[in-house]
RNA sequence: GCGUUCGUGGUAUAGUGGUAGAAUAUUAGCCUUCCAAGCUAAUGACCCGGGUUCAAAUCCCGGCGGACGCACCA
Protein backbone atom coordinates (compact mmCIF):
# COMPACT_ATOMS: atom_id res chain seq x y z
CA UNK A 1 0.00 0.00 0.00
CA UNK A 2 1.07 3.53 -1.11
CA UNK A 3 0.82 6.14 1.36
CA UNK A 4 0.43 9.27 -0.18
CA UNK A 5 1.35 12.49 1.91
CA UNK A 6 0.55 15.89 0.56
CA UNK A 7 1.80 19.02 2.55
CA UNK A 8 -1.06 20.29 4.53
CA UNK A 9 -2.03 23.57 3.48
CA UNK A 10 -0.67 26.29 5.78
CA UNK A 11 -1.96 29.66 6.70
CA UNK A 12 1.11 30.91 4.81
CA UNK A 13 -0.20 29.06 1.76
CA UNK A 14 -3.71 30.52 2.40
CA UNK A 15 -1.96 34.34 2.58
CA UNK A 16 0.16 34.03 -0.11
CA UNK A 17 -2.65 32.48 -2.69
CA UNK A 18 -4.98 35.52 -1.63
CA UNK A 19 -1.59 38.12 -1.91
CA UNK A 20 -1.48 36.77 -5.63
CA UNK A 21 -4.64 37.12 -6.74
CA UNK A 22 -5.76 40.71 -4.73
CA UNK A 23 -2.46 42.09 -5.58
CA UNK A 24 -0.71 42.30 -2.13
CA UNK A 25 2.84 40.55 -3.04
CA UNK A 26 3.73 38.33 -5.35
CA UNK A 27 7.16 36.74 -6.30
CA UNK A 28 9.41 38.99 -8.40
CA UNK A 29 10.95 38.24 -11.89
CA UNK A 30 8.09 35.74 -12.39
CA UNK A 31 7.89 36.04 -16.66
CA UNK A 32 11.71 35.10 -16.56
CA UNK A 33 10.79 32.30 -14.30
CA UNK A 34 11.54 33.78 -10.59
CA UNK A 35 14.57 34.62 -8.35
CA UNK A 36 14.59 33.74 -4.97
CA UNK A 37 14.55 36.27 -2.27
CA UNK A 38 12.93 39.03 -3.98
CA UNK A 39 9.32 40.13 -3.75
CA UNK A 40 7.10 42.63 -5.58
CA UNK A 41 3.96 44.83 -3.99
CA UNK A 42 1.01 45.52 -5.82
CA UNK A 43 -1.33 47.86 -4.90
CA UNK A 44 -2.61 46.70 -1.78
CA UNK A 45 0.62 45.61 -0.62
CA UNK A 46 2.05 48.64 -1.10
CA UNK A 47 -0.23 50.86 0.71
CA UNK A 48 -0.52 47.87 3.49
CA UNK A 49 3.82 48.55 3.75
CA UNK A 50 3.25 51.84 3.84
CA UNK A 51 1.05 52.02 6.29
CA UNK A 52 2.68 49.81 8.76
CA UNK A 53 5.69 52.18 8.16
CA UNK A 54 3.43 55.05 9.22
CA UNK A 55 2.09 53.27 12.44
CA UNK A 56 6.09 52.78 13.53
CA UNK A 57 6.84 56.17 12.97
CA UNK A 58 3.85 57.28 14.90
CA UNK A 59 5.36 54.93 17.83
CA UNK A 60 9.27 55.84 17.03
CA UNK A 61 9.63 59.27 15.53
CA UNK A 62 6.65 61.52 15.55
CA UNK A 63 5.50 62.00 19.33
CA UNK A 64 9.48 61.53 20.45
CA UNK A 65 10.97 63.96 18.20
CA UNK A 66 13.80 62.30 16.79
CA UNK A 67 15.43 63.20 13.23
CA UNK A 68 14.68 61.41 9.83
CA UNK A 69 17.15 60.35 7.22
CA UNK A 70 17.41 59.43 3.82
CA UNK A 71 21.04 58.11 2.32
CA UNK A 72 22.77 55.63 -0.46
CA UNK A 73 21.83 52.17 -0.63
CA UNK A 74 25.61 52.36 -2.31
CA UNK A 75 28.07 52.64 -0.52
CA UNK A 76 32.23 52.90 -0.66
CA UNK A 77 34.09 49.95 0.51
CA UNK A 78 36.03 52.26 3.28
CA UNK A 79 32.80 52.54 4.80
CA UNK A 80 32.25 49.26 5.20
CA UNK A 81 36.02 48.18 6.51
CA UNK A 82 35.83 50.75 8.80
CA UNK A 83 32.39 49.61 9.99
CA UNK A 84 33.67 45.95 10.47
CA UNK A 85 31.12 44.01 7.82
CA UNK A 86 34.11 43.62 5.54
CA UNK A 87 35.63 41.35 8.46
CA UNK A 88 32.20 39.91 9.83
CA UNK A 89 29.73 39.85 7.01
CA UNK A 90 31.54 36.58 5.33
CA UNK A 91 32.21 32.80 6.14
CA UNK A 92 34.35 30.20 5.30
CA UNK A 93 31.78 27.69 4.54
CA UNK A 94 34.07 23.71 3.92
CA UNK A 95 31.79 21.17 2.00
CA UNK A 96 32.19 17.06 2.32
CA UNK A 97 33.12 15.62 -0.64
CA UNK A 98 31.48 12.60 0.64
CA UNK A 99 27.70 13.62 2.13
CA UNK A 100 27.59 16.73 0.68
CA UNK A 101 26.93 18.58 3.69
CA UNK A 102 28.55 21.89 4.81
CA UNK A 103 30.19 23.33 7.41
CA UNK A 104 31.49 26.79 8.90
CA UNK A 105 35.49 26.38 8.71
CA UNK A 106 36.15 28.52 11.31
CA UNK A 107 34.27 26.15 13.43
CA UNK A 108 35.36 23.11 12.73
CA UNK A 109 38.85 24.13 13.75
CA UNK A 110 37.70 25.84 16.75
CA UNK A 111 36.06 22.89 17.93
CA UNK A 112 39.27 20.49 17.19
CA UNK A 113 41.84 22.65 18.35
CA UNK A 114 39.98 25.30 21.12
CA UNK A 115 41.63 28.21 19.71
CA UNK A 116 38.67 30.97 19.89
CA UNK A 117 37.57 33.80 17.21
CA UNK A 118 39.77 31.71 14.00
CA UNK A 119 37.62 33.53 11.73
CA UNK A 120 39.45 36.99 12.40
CA UNK A 121 42.40 34.75 11.14
CA UNK A 122 41.75 35.31 7.74
CA UNK A 123 41.07 32.75 4.62
CA UNK A 124 44.71 31.70 4.54
CA UNK A 125 45.10 30.69 7.89
CA UNK A 126 41.83 29.27 7.88
CA UNK A 127 42.08 26.88 4.96
CA UNK A 128 45.82 26.15 5.94
CA UNK A 129 44.69 25.07 9.79
CA UNK A 130 42.37 22.79 7.95
CA UNK A 131 44.81 20.78 6.67
CA UNK A 132 47.01 20.96 9.47
CA UNK A 133 44.68 19.66 11.77
CA UNK A 134 43.59 16.97 9.36
CA UNK A 135 39.91 17.78 9.56
CA UNK A 136 37.67 15.97 8.21
CA UNK A 137 33.46 15.47 8.09
CA UNK A 138 32.19 15.72 11.43
CA UNK A 139 28.77 14.20 10.18
CA UNK A 140 30.29 10.89 8.07
CA UNK A 141 34.12 11.30 8.51
CA UNK A 142 34.88 12.03 4.42
CA UNK A 143 37.54 14.58 2.80
CA UNK A 144 36.22 18.09 3.07
CA UNK A 145 36.42 20.39 0.33
CA UNK A 146 38.77 23.30 0.58
CA UNK A 147 36.90 25.67 1.98
CA UNK A 148 34.97 28.31 0.21
CA UNK A 149 34.21 32.44 1.01
CA UNK A 150 31.04 33.39 0.85
CA UNK A 151 30.60 37.57 1.24
CA UNK A 152 26.75 37.78 1.91
CA UNK A 153 26.81 41.75 0.71
CA UNK A 154 26.55 43.06 -2.73
CA UNK A 155 29.25 43.96 -4.78
CA UNK A 156 29.34 46.83 -7.60
CA UNK A 157 31.36 49.32 -9.13
CA UNK A 158 30.95 52.97 -8.48
CA UNK A 159 32.01 54.54 -12.17
CA UNK A 160 32.13 53.08 -15.46
CA UNK A 161 35.98 51.85 -15.81
CA UNK A 162 38.21 50.90 -12.93
CA UNK A 163 35.97 52.64 -10.56
CA UNK A 164 36.20 52.26 -6.89
CA UNK A 165 34.61 49.18 -5.11
CA UNK A 166 30.98 49.51 -3.52
CA UNK A 167 28.80 47.50 -1.63
CA UNK A 168 24.78 47.71 -1.05
CA UNK A 169 24.40 48.11 2.39
CA UNK A 170 23.16 45.25 4.65
CA UNK A 171 21.86 47.67 7.21
CA UNK A 172 20.72 51.24 7.01
CA UNK A 173 22.36 51.93 10.86
CA UNK A 174 26.14 53.05 8.83
CA UNK A 175 24.12 55.90 7.37
CA UNK A 176 23.39 57.12 10.72
CA UNK A 177 27.03 56.58 12.18
CA UNK A 178 28.26 59.00 9.31
CA UNK A 179 25.80 61.53 9.32
CA UNK A 180 25.71 61.62 13.42
CA UNK A 181 27.53 64.99 13.64
CA UNK A 182 25.03 67.07 11.29
CA UNK A 183 22.17 65.36 13.34
CA UNK A 184 24.35 66.28 16.59
CA UNK A 185 24.11 69.81 15.27
CA UNK A 186 20.22 69.93 13.77
CA UNK A 187 19.35 68.91 17.01
CA UNK A 188 20.98 71.81 18.59
CA UNK A 189 23.96 70.08 19.77
CA UNK A 190 22.35 68.22 22.79
CA UNK A 191 21.74 64.97 23.59
CA UNK A 192 20.16 62.65 23.61
CA UNK A 193 18.79 62.01 19.96
CA UNK A 194 18.23 59.55 17.71
CA UNK A 195 18.41 59.52 13.63
CA UNK A 196 16.15 57.69 12.28
CA UNK A 197 15.88 55.70 8.53
CA UNK A 198 13.22 53.77 6.90
CA UNK A 199 14.11 52.22 3.35
CA UNK A 200 16.10 49.79 1.66
CA UNK A 201 18.78 47.31 2.34
CA UNK A 202 20.50 44.17 0.43
CA UNK A 203 22.16 40.68 1.67
CA UNK A 204 23.36 38.29 -0.65
CA UNK A 205 21.50 35.41 1.22
CA UNK A 206 22.94 32.09 0.39
CA UNK A 207 19.72 30.23 0.55
CA UNK A 208 16.71 32.73 1.22
CA UNK A 209 13.31 31.17 2.43
CA UNK A 210 10.01 31.36 3.79
CA UNK A 211 8.41 33.99 1.30
CA UNK A 212 8.83 37.11 3.17
CA UNK A 213 10.74 36.47 6.35
CA UNK A 214 14.03 36.27 4.38
CA UNK A 215 14.33 38.35 1.43
CA UNK A 216 17.71 39.31 -0.39
CA UNK A 217 16.14 43.11 -0.86
CA UNK A 218 14.17 44.56 2.10
CA UNK A 219 13.24 47.26 4.02
CA UNK A 220 14.50 48.09 6.94
CA UNK A 221 13.09 50.40 9.91
CA UNK A 222 16.15 51.47 11.95
CA UNK A 223 16.74 53.92 14.83
CA UNK A 224 19.89 55.36 16.01
CA UNK A 225 19.64 56.94 19.57
CA UNK A 226 23.01 58.44 20.50
CA UNK A 227 23.39 58.97 24.23
CA UNK A 228 25.47 59.44 27.30
CA UNK A 229 26.58 56.91 29.41
CA UNK A 230 26.83 58.68 32.26
CA UNK A 231 23.29 60.21 31.65
CA UNK A 232 21.76 57.42 30.43
CA UNK A 233 18.10 58.57 31.61
CA UNK A 234 15.21 58.09 29.13
CA UNK A 235 12.53 60.92 29.52
CA UNK A 236 9.56 58.73 28.30
CA UNK A 237 10.49 55.72 30.33
CA UNK A 238 7.53 56.30 32.45
CA UNK A 239 5.35 55.63 29.94
CA UNK A 240 6.81 52.18 29.08
CA UNK A 241 8.01 50.58 32.68
CA UNK A 242 4.94 49.07 33.93
CA UNK A 243 4.74 47.52 30.55
CA UNK A 244 4.32 43.19 31.43
CA UNK A 245 6.78 41.89 28.98
CA UNK A 246 8.16 38.12 28.39
CA UNK A 247 11.87 37.58 28.56
CA UNK A 248 14.37 35.17 28.45
CA UNK A 249 17.38 36.77 29.35
CA UNK A 250 20.97 35.48 28.03
CA UNK A 251 21.25 33.14 31.20
CA UNK A 252 17.80 31.79 30.26
CA UNK A 253 19.04 31.00 26.46
CA UNK A 254 22.23 29.40 27.69
CA UNK A 255 20.19 26.83 29.85
CA UNK A 256 17.21 26.50 27.64
CA UNK A 257 15.20 27.24 30.15
CA UNK A 258 11.79 26.97 28.78
CA UNK A 259 9.39 29.14 30.68
CA UNK A 260 9.72 33.13 29.87
CA UNK A 261 10.19 35.50 33.04
CA UNK A 262 7.37 37.87 33.18
CA UNK A 263 7.70 41.20 34.65
CA UNK A 264 7.75 44.64 34.08
CA UNK A 265 10.34 46.49 32.06
CA UNK A 266 11.34 48.71 35.08
CA UNK A 267 11.94 45.14 36.86
CA UNK A 268 14.25 43.88 34.43
CA UNK A 269 16.14 46.86 33.64
CA UNK A 270 16.73 47.05 37.73
CA UNK A 271 17.68 43.19 37.63
CA UNK A 272 19.99 43.86 35.54
CA UNK A 273 18.49 41.94 33.30
CA UNK A 274 17.97 44.61 30.21
CA UNK A 275 21.35 46.95 30.64
CA UNK A 276 20.06 50.49 29.92
CA UNK A 277 16.59 52.38 30.70
CA UNK A 278 16.97 52.85 26.87
CA UNK A 279 16.73 49.39 25.49
CA UNK A 280 13.98 49.33 28.27
CA UNK A 281 12.11 52.00 26.50
CA UNK A 282 12.25 50.71 22.88
CA UNK A 283 11.20 47.61 23.96
CA UNK A 284 8.28 48.80 25.55
CA UNK A 285 7.48 50.67 22.56
CA UNK A 286 8.05 47.99 20.48
CA UNK A 287 5.46 45.56 22.36
CA UNK A 288 2.81 48.70 21.99
CA UNK A 289 3.54 49.00 18.36
CA UNK A 290 3.69 45.31 17.42
CA UNK A 291 0.19 44.66 19.62
CA UNK A 292 -0.95 47.86 17.26
CA UNK A 293 -0.47 45.97 14.46
CA UNK A 294 -3.17 43.35 15.92
CA UNK A 295 -0.93 40.42 17.43
CA UNK A 296 -2.03 39.80 20.58
CA UNK A 297 0.56 40.02 23.90
CA UNK A 298 0.67 36.48 24.57
CA UNK A 299 2.11 36.22 20.74
CA UNK A 300 5.08 38.28 21.77
CA UNK A 301 8.27 38.03 23.69
CA UNK A 302 11.73 39.41 24.09
CA UNK A 303 14.84 36.71 23.57
CA UNK A 304 18.55 37.81 24.55
CA UNK A 305 20.88 36.41 21.92
CA UNK A 306 23.99 34.44 23.00
CA UNK A 307 27.48 35.93 22.51
CA UNK A 308 28.38 33.60 19.49
CA UNK A 309 24.50 34.42 18.33
CA UNK A 310 25.24 38.28 18.47
CA UNK A 311 26.21 41.00 15.81
CA UNK A 312 30.42 42.48 16.33
CA UNK A 313 28.90 45.19 17.07
CA UNK A 314 26.74 44.22 19.76
CA UNK A 315 26.87 44.44 23.99
CA UNK A 316 23.27 43.09 24.43
CA UNK A 317 20.62 42.44 22.05
CA UNK A 318 17.24 41.00 22.66
CA UNK A 319 15.27 39.95 19.78
CA UNK A 320 11.18 40.74 19.86
CA UNK A 321 9.82 37.75 18.83
CA UNK A 322 6.33 37.12 17.46
CA UNK A 323 4.59 34.04 17.26
CA UNK A 324 3.52 33.13 13.55
CA UNK A 325 0.78 30.12 12.56
CA UNK A 326 3.29 28.45 9.87
CA UNK A 327 7.15 29.40 11.33
CA UNK A 328 6.22 29.61 15.05
CA UNK A 329 8.55 31.95 16.60
CA UNK A 330 9.90 34.61 14.38
CA UNK A 331 11.76 37.39 14.97
CA UNK A 332 10.28 40.83 14.46
CA UNK A 333 12.82 43.72 15.80
CA UNK A 334 16.35 43.48 17.40
CA UNK A 335 16.70 45.75 19.60
CA UNK A 336 21.06 46.20 20.44
CA UNK A 337 23.31 47.93 22.44
CA UNK A 338 25.93 49.18 20.32
CA UNK A 339 27.67 51.12 22.54
CA UNK A 340 29.94 53.57 21.14
CA UNK A 341 31.41 50.34 18.90
CA UNK A 342 30.63 52.28 15.42
CA UNK A 343 31.11 56.03 16.30
CA UNK A 344 34.33 55.06 17.24
CA UNK A 345 35.26 53.12 14.37
CA UNK A 346 34.74 55.53 12.22
CA UNK A 347 36.02 58.49 13.86
CA UNK A 348 39.54 56.44 13.80
CA UNK A 349 39.58 55.15 9.94
CA UNK A 350 38.07 58.93 9.31
CA UNK A 351 40.13 60.87 11.76
CA UNK A 352 36.83 62.97 12.18
CA UNK A 353 36.09 63.67 16.11
CA UNK A 354 32.81 62.04 17.04
CA UNK A 355 33.17 63.47 20.85
CA UNK A 356 30.81 65.61 22.35
CA UNK A 357 31.79 67.84 25.45
CA UNK A 358 29.88 67.53 28.44
CA UNK A 359 29.29 71.03 30.78
CA UNK A 360 32.26 69.43 32.92
CA UNK A 361 34.36 69.83 30.39
CA UNK A 362 35.57 65.81 29.80
CA UNK A 363 34.89 64.54 26.13
CA UNK A 364 33.00 61.16 25.12
CA UNK A 365 31.98 59.36 22.40
CA UNK A 366 28.17 58.86 22.61
CA UNK A 367 26.99 55.36 22.74
CA UNK A 368 24.18 53.84 21.01
CA UNK A 369 20.98 51.63 21.00
CA UNK A 370 19.23 50.39 18.42
CA UNK A 371 15.82 48.90 17.55
CA UNK A 372 15.45 47.67 14.20
CA UNK A 373 12.66 46.43 12.12
CA UNK A 374 11.83 44.28 8.50
CA UNK A 375 9.22 46.32 7.55
CA UNK A 376 8.34 43.18 4.52
CA UNK A 377 8.11 40.72 7.80
CA UNK A 378 5.94 43.19 9.65
CA UNK A 379 3.25 43.36 6.92
CA UNK A 380 2.97 39.91 6.54
CA UNK A 381 2.83 39.68 10.30
CA UNK A 382 0.17 41.77 9.95
CA UNK A 383 -1.80 40.16 7.48
CA UNK A 384 -1.60 36.92 9.10
CA UNK A 385 -2.27 38.05 12.51
CA UNK A 386 -5.75 40.00 11.02
CA UNK A 387 -7.05 37.16 8.97
CA UNK A 388 -9.98 35.22 9.29
CA UNK A 389 -11.95 32.86 7.46
CA UNK A 390 -15.60 32.91 8.12
CA UNK A 391 -18.62 32.10 6.66
CA UNK A 392 -16.85 31.19 3.76
CA UNK A 393 -15.24 34.38 2.84
CA UNK A 394 -12.15 35.55 3.53
CA UNK A 395 -11.95 38.93 5.81
CA UNK A 396 -8.30 40.93 6.70
CA UNK A 397 -10.03 43.00 10.14
CA UNK A 398 -6.58 45.60 9.39
CA UNK A 399 -7.02 48.13 12.19
CA UNK A 400 -8.40 51.09 10.71
CA UNK A 401 -4.64 52.18 10.29
CA UNK A 402 -3.36 49.83 8.32
CA UNK A 403 -6.25 49.37 5.83
CA UNK A 404 -5.03 49.55 2.40
CA UNK A 405 -8.47 51.53 1.49
CA UNK A 406 -10.56 53.34 3.52
CA UNK A 407 -13.63 52.96 2.57
CA UNK A 408 -16.11 51.52 -0.28
CA UNK A 409 -19.00 53.15 -2.05
CA UNK A 410 -21.47 50.83 -3.56
CA UNK A 411 -24.75 51.17 -5.07
CA UNK A 412 -27.71 48.72 -4.45
CA UNK A 413 -28.28 48.73 -7.73
CA UNK A 414 -27.36 50.08 -11.02
CA UNK A 415 -30.54 51.38 -12.26
CA UNK A 416 -32.96 54.19 -11.34
CA UNK A 417 -30.62 56.86 -10.82
CA UNK A 418 -29.08 54.99 -8.12
CA UNK A 419 -25.76 54.37 -9.59
CA UNK A 420 -25.24 58.24 -10.03
CA UNK A 421 -26.19 58.92 -6.91
CA UNK A 422 -23.13 56.68 -5.74
CA UNK A 423 -20.58 58.83 -8.20
CA UNK A 424 -21.51 61.84 -6.61
CA UNK A 425 -21.03 60.34 -2.69
CA UNK A 426 -17.39 58.68 -4.28
CA UNK A 427 -16.22 61.64 -5.58
CA UNK A 428 -17.05 63.74 -2.85
CA UNK A 429 -14.99 60.97 -0.62
CA UNK A 430 -12.16 61.41 -3.15
CA UNK A 431 -12.32 65.06 -3.24
CA UNK A 432 -11.98 64.84 1.11
CA UNK A 433 -8.92 62.88 0.43
CA UNK A 434 -10.14 59.69 1.37
CA UNK A 435 -8.77 56.19 -0.37
CA UNK A 436 -11.49 55.08 -2.20
CA UNK A 437 -12.75 51.50 -3.52
CA UNK A 438 -15.87 52.08 -5.73
CA UNK A 439 -17.35 48.80 -6.94
CA UNK A 440 -21.00 48.08 -9.06
CA UNK A 441 -20.26 44.84 -10.57
CA UNK A 442 -22.27 41.77 -9.07
CA UNK A 443 -24.97 42.07 -6.38
CA UNK A 444 -24.14 43.87 -3.10
CA UNK A 445 -23.20 40.92 -1.19
CA UNK A 446 -20.81 39.82 -3.27
CA UNK A 447 -19.51 43.25 -3.35
CA UNK A 448 -19.14 43.23 0.38
CA UNK A 449 -17.16 40.10 0.43
CA UNK A 450 -14.74 41.64 -2.05
CA UNK A 451 -14.06 44.15 -0.43
CA UNK A 452 -13.65 42.23 3.22
CA UNK A 453 -11.17 40.41 1.48
CA UNK A 454 -8.63 43.35 1.06
CA UNK A 455 -9.64 44.72 4.32
CA UNK A 456 -11.53 47.67 3.97
CA UNK A 457 -13.06 48.67 7.12
CA UNK A 458 -16.18 50.51 5.97
CA UNK A 459 -18.68 50.24 3.11
CA UNK A 460 -21.11 52.53 2.13
CA UNK A 461 -24.22 51.62 0.43
CA UNK A 462 -26.27 54.08 -1.72
CA UNK A 463 -29.68 53.06 -2.04
CA UNK A 464 -33.57 54.63 -3.11
CA UNK A 465 -33.00 56.67 0.70
CA UNK A 466 -29.77 57.93 -0.67
CA UNK A 467 -31.35 59.43 -4.27
CA UNK A 468 -34.56 61.13 -2.56
CA UNK A 469 -33.43 61.86 1.06
CA UNK A 470 -29.75 61.85 1.21
CA UNK A 471 -29.74 59.41 3.50
CA UNK A 472 -27.47 56.09 3.43
CA UNK A 473 -25.51 53.29 5.17
CA UNK A 474 -22.58 52.41 6.00
CA UNK A 475 -21.75 48.93 7.02
CA UNK A 476 -18.89 47.47 9.01
CA UNK A 477 -16.30 44.99 7.54
CA UNK A 478 -16.11 43.24 11.56
CA UNK A 479 -19.25 43.24 13.26
CA UNK A 480 -21.64 43.60 9.60
CA UNK A 481 -23.48 46.33 11.75
CA UNK A 482 -25.01 49.10 9.82
CA UNK A 483 -25.50 52.86 10.70
CA UNK A 484 -27.35 55.60 8.95
CA UNK A 485 -26.71 58.96 8.45
CA UNK A 486 -26.99 62.02 5.89
CA UNK A 487 -24.59 62.37 3.06
CA UNK A 488 -22.96 65.81 4.23
CA UNK A 489 -22.26 64.17 7.45
CA UNK A 490 -20.50 61.24 6.07
CA UNK A 491 -16.65 62.99 5.38
CA UNK A 492 -16.19 63.98 9.23
CA UNK A 493 -17.93 61.01 9.96
CA UNK A 494 -15.22 58.86 8.65
CA UNK A 495 -12.45 61.54 9.13
CA UNK A 496 -13.30 61.21 13.34
CA UNK A 497 -13.66 57.23 12.85
CA UNK A 498 -9.71 57.18 11.48
CA UNK A 499 -9.04 59.21 14.20
CA UNK A 500 -10.01 56.77 16.39
CA UNK A 501 -12.04 59.67 18.00
CA UNK A 502 -14.99 57.74 17.06
CA UNK A 503 -16.27 54.01 17.36
CA UNK A 504 -18.47 52.62 14.44
CA UNK A 505 -21.95 52.52 15.96
CA UNK A 506 -21.36 56.05 16.75
CA UNK A 507 -21.02 57.31 13.10
CA UNK A 508 -24.59 57.16 12.66
CA UNK A 509 -27.97 55.70 13.62
CA UNK A 510 -27.81 51.81 14.15
CA UNK A 511 -29.89 50.31 11.10
CA UNK A 512 -31.71 47.02 11.88
CA UNK A 513 -32.94 45.13 8.84
CA UNK A 514 -35.53 42.98 9.13
C1' G B 1 24.70 24.78 -1.56
C1' C B 2 23.11 19.28 -0.56
C1' G B 3 18.83 15.81 0.01
C1' U B 4 13.34 14.78 -0.59
C1' U B 5 9.22 16.56 -3.26
C1' C B 6 6.29 19.52 -6.34
C1' G B 7 5.40 23.02 -10.92
C1' U B 8 -1.58 22.76 -15.80
C1' G B 9 -6.02 29.45 -17.38
C1' G B 10 -5.60 35.24 -12.72
C1' U B 11 -6.39 31.59 -8.45
C1' A B 12 -6.88 26.66 -6.62
C1' U B 13 -7.11 22.09 -9.34
C1' A B 14 -8.65 17.14 -12.83
C1' G B 15 -6.26 14.36 -16.38
C1' U B 16 -4.01 11.09 -20.40
C1' G B 17 2.46 9.13 -24.71
C1' G B 18 -1.98 11.55 -29.65
C1' U B 19 -1.89 19.69 -27.46
C1' A B 20 -6.55 19.61 -22.13
C1' G B 21 -11.97 19.31 -18.42
C1' A B 22 -14.78 21.21 -14.59
C1' A B 23 -14.62 25.07 -10.57
C1' U B 24 -13.78 29.94 -9.07
C1' A B 25 -12.51 34.64 -10.65
C1' U B 26 -12.80 38.30 -14.67
C1' U B 27 -15.58 40.94 -18.86
C1' A B 28 -20.35 41.94 -21.43
C1' G B 29 -25.72 41.53 -21.41
C1' C B 30 -30.24 40.23 -18.66
C1' C B 31 -32.08 40.22 -13.68
C1' U B 32 -31.66 42.40 -8.81
C1' U B 33 -34.01 46.99 -2.50
C1' C B 34 -28.09 44.55 1.67
C1' C B 35 -23.92 39.94 2.63
C1' A B 36 -19.76 35.80 -2.85
C1' A B 37 -28.02 34.42 -5.81
C1' G B 38 -29.59 33.12 -11.02
C1' C B 39 -29.45 32.95 -16.66
C1' U B 40 -26.63 33.74 -21.45
C1' A B 41 -22.06 34.55 -23.80
C1' A B 42 -16.85 35.63 -23.97
C1' U B 43 -11.64 35.69 -22.49
C1' G B 44 -7.95 32.59 -20.56
C1' A B 45 -3.26 27.36 -19.03
C1' C B 46 0.37 22.45 -19.38
C1' C B 47 7.71 26.67 -15.72
C1' C B 48 12.25 26.93 -19.25
C1' G B 49 15.93 24.25 -22.32
C1' G B 50 17.65 19.66 -24.27
C1' G B 51 16.88 14.30 -25.20
C1' U B 52 13.91 9.61 -26.36
C1' U B 53 9.61 8.96 -29.78
C1' C B 54 5.90 8.98 -35.80
C1' A B 55 4.07 11.90 -31.61
C1' A B 56 6.03 14.77 -25.05
C1' A B 57 2.27 19.03 -21.04
C1' U B 58 2.82 13.45 -19.84
C1' C B 59 8.97 9.55 -19.98
C1' C B 60 14.47 10.93 -19.19
C1' C B 61 18.41 14.79 -18.21
C1' G B 62 19.60 19.80 -16.96
C1' G B 63 18.01 24.66 -15.39
C1' C B 64 14.64 28.00 -12.76
C1' G B 65 11.10 28.45 -8.87
C1' G B 66 8.27 26.75 -4.29
C1' A B 67 7.74 23.65 0.24
C1' C B 68 10.22 20.55 3.88
C1' G B 69 15.01 18.69 6.23
C1' C B 70 20.54 19.88 6.86
C1' A B 71 23.81 24.03 6.74
C1' C B 72 23.45 29.42 6.82
C1' C B 73 20.61 33.82 8.68
C1' A B 74 26.50 38.84 10.85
Amino acid sequence: MVLITMAPKTKYDTISEIAKRRGFFWPSFEIYGGMSGFTTYGDLGTKLKRNVENLWKEHFVRRQGFLELEAPVINPERVFEASGHLENFKEYSAECSQCGHSFRADHLIEDKTGLENVEALGGEAIKRMMVENKIKCPRCGGQLNEPELFLTMFKTEIGATGGEVGYLRPETAQAMFLNYKRGYIHNREKLPFALVQSSKVARNEISPRRGMLRLREFTIMELELFFDPEDPACPWYDEVKDSVIRLYTEEMEAQEVKEPKVLTIKEAVDQGLILTEWQGYFMGVSQKFITALGVPEEKQRFRAHLPDERAHYSAQTYDHEAELDTWGWTEVSGCAYRTNFDLSNHMQASGQNMEVLREDGTRFVPHVVEPSYGLDRLTYLAMENNYERNKKRNIFHFPRELAPYQVAVFPLVTKDGIEEKAEEVRDLLLKKGFWVVYDTGGSIGRRYARVDEIGVPLAVAVDYSTRDDDVLTIRDRDSWEQVSLKIKDLPDALESYYKREKDFLNLGEKVVRT
